[in-house]
DNA sequence: CACTGCAATTGCAGTGTGTGCAATCTTGCA
DNA sequence: TGCAAGATTGCACACACTGCAATTGCAGTG
């Protein structure tokens, strides 16, 4: 057990309950759906304090379960894999108003700028805190095992994008949408590129424009 | 053992044997050299064999050794893993003649185009046969885990890009070697997949030619 | 507050991947 | 033929991950 016991702790308020209830300003739901979050953070974060005091291959699943105080088999209730603790992985949502204004063949028009300002959107609204999210990005660039496991998670969200194209272009022959979403990938995988070389400084949109732009340029010149 | 006993083989001749013989006209190396590589053919041929008969899933490492008559052990000298195995991977070499065109500058001096005649040169020599390079571009298609493995493969061969680009661009403050080097994995990328969607049919270059055209295209627009 | 439906946690036993080591066999070469 | 280097193998073992059945905890109802 981890709790440092300096408080005297109301009987029954187990950390969890602690951290799930100072999660309650941001939970919507119930307590369960409170505590299931709180768990979901308890872990990956102590999967995190692990990793950087002793390196990916010498931390367990069986270490991670005993700092976090929960059985193995609750943490694959949480993660499919090992990895996808190490790398907090959350499914990044693309829908949004932004998503639905580009299937619409908004805002400009133009496939390209429309494009960019999607994913600018996208960038703008992560699905996890940014300090976690550049961790994993470095983890990620450090090992190629975690860098496979990130693409992969990364390349899971195409999917959404192909379809997004899709409802944009209609049945344009002259268009693949998988080429189009492959290009989207690229963008924001070279975004992340010059995001994580930046020290995660700045906005992505920022990054995204500077990507863009240089694109722009190698294909006139 | 697997080895059909059906003509009276001359004593010491083993199906390893014969296999490595028939490799010879290859070979540039001694009977060990061709040994090696034969087991390395073995090895794949069971391993498609088996997972199309029963699913990736389905298939052991003990059952492909089994089938191809060698101790799980020797297995795990040949590959890293068993999805390397399924997948056939083999360091693709970007050096050639085309390499150091590109390096020195050239052939036209056009960034974009140069990229895609590289690419283009790259696609033309690969290291495995084509059968067997489309087959595993299939069954990546198919299975997510293989996707990874695929892609993490793939974006191994990007820091020779990096150097390439690097070498060519000297300290170009305008242009990032890493965002042309992704630039080039998607163009690689995105023919792969028009490739695959045609059934593996026609040359790679052409497939490059028709991507680049619908990118410069989208960026005109 | 007692009661009940349902979700999450847990223990346990088992499968399969992958590794280190020492013994054994094969190949290349003198 | 005999020796040194390389490759194969068996064995023991650590670890990741899964299915199942039992238990515990949350949420809503009367």
């Amino acid at each position: 057990m981890i709790s440092d016991k300096t408080a005297a702790a109301p009987p029954g308020a187990s950390d969890l309950q602690r951290l799930a209830d100072a999660l309650a300003p941001v939970g919507d739901g119930g307590l369960r759906e409170r505590k299931k979050r709180a768990r979901r953070e308890l872990l990956i974060d102590a999967t995190h304090r692990l990793v950087d005091a002793h390196g990916l291959d010498a931390v367990t699943v069986e270490a991670i379960c005993a700092e976090a105080g929960v059985s193995t088999r609750t943490f694959f209730n949480y993660f499919e894999t090992k990895d996808d603790a190490v790398l907090g992985h959350v499914p990044w949502p693309v829908e949004s108003d932004a998503a639905r204004t580009f299937a619409a063949g908004g805002p400009s028009g133009h496939l390209l700028a429309d494009l960019q300002v999607l994913i600018g959107a996208v960038l703008g609204e992560p699905p996890v805190g940014r300090d976690r999210f550049t961790r994993a990005f470095e983890l990620a660039a450090r090992e190629p095992r975690l860098l496979a496991r990130h693409i992969a998670w990364f390349e899971q969200h195409k999917g959404q994008v192909v379809a997004l194209v899709r409802e944009r272009l209609g049945a344009d022959p002259d268009r693949d949408p998988e080429v189009v979403a492959s290009l989207a990938m690229f963008l924001t995988h070279a975004t992340f590129l010059r995001w994580d070389a930046a020290g995660g400084a700045g906005e992505g949109a920022d990054h995204l424009a500077h990507v863009v732009a240089e694109l722009r340029a190698l294909v006139a010149e």
